[in-house]
DNA sequence: CCCTGATTCGC
DNA sequence: GCGAATCAGG
């Protein structure tokens, strides 16, 4: 198999939408586990929460971690001096976030919860401030990520089918309409929600209801809503 | 053991 | 560029 554009396209909508690299090899089919993680850091889109990455110590004062398996790095050169000279990289060091066109912000369960069964609520996003290109600083923790930077392709193609002629297609999505996905990417009917969003979020009302979910202490769980694309397939 | 993502490296 | 093998944490 190889990683045609609607492969690929299937793969970072599903990556960003936090499916695991598990279900996506899955849906796409042909392809391992190994293989869509291997191509979604090519694609350069990593960056999710990983669950070997939980570490991060601020410090440790005496107990470097090292390198523990120090077995194959090409060329490796033990420091024979006490410190290491940088080479010192060039000057400008420009830090903008390293946000490649990733259209959807990938929802962290972090932002106020509408209760599923009440979504009446609608999480009024505090806007904190302006900056420039006139993105909007917002919400709990001003997580949100910036406006989806506009994709780089300008294909224009016709409608695959007449099925969802009338259907929310991936072409149709932008800042303003709900990108939840319905039913499963790439089959026929595949469509995205369409309504209005709700200000400050990826989705409409409802929707933000099913993405933001209150954390219910242990016992008071209500069962997780179906994810996007239906979860794992059942078969 | 199972799962997860990250990384390496021969192809 | 690709992905199996491997690593490492939960």
């Amino acid at each position: 198999m190889s990683w045609t554009e609607e492969r690929i396209e299937k793969l970072t909508k599903m990556w960003e939408g936090g499916a695991t690299a598990s279900q996506i090899a899955e849906e796409l089919g042909g392809v391992s586990r190994n293989a869509v993680i291997g191509k979604a850091h090519r694609l350069g889109l990593k960056a999710r929460p990983s669950p070997v990455k939980a570490n991060d110590k601020g410090d440790t004062p005496a107990a470097a971690p090292a390198a523990p398996k120090a077995a194959k790095p090409t060329a490796p050169p033990p420091e024979p001096k006490a410190a290491a000279p940088r080479p010192a990289p060039a000057p400008v060091a420009p830090a903008p976030a390293p946000r490649a066109a990733t259209p959807a912000p990938a929802p962290e369960p972090k932002a106020p919860a509408a209760s599923a069964d009440a979504p009446a609520a609608a999480p009024q996003p505090r806007i904190v401030s302006v900056g420039p290109g006139g993105f909007l600083r917002q919400g709990p923790g001003d997580q949100q990520a910036p406006i989806p930077p506009a994709p780089p392709r300008r294909l224009v193609p016709a409608r695959p089918s007449p099925e969802i002629a009338d259907k929310t297609s991936l072409l149709d999505l932008n800042d303003r309409i709900c990108r939840w996905p319905m039913g499963h990417p790439g089959e026929p009917d595949f469509h995205f929600c369409g309504e209005k969003v709700n200000p400050g979020f990826p989705y409409c009302v409802e929707h933000c209801g099913r993405a933001y979910q209150a954390q219910l202490p242990r016992g008071h769980r209500r069962p997780p809503p179906p994810m996007p694309f239906g979860g794992p397939r059942v078969r």
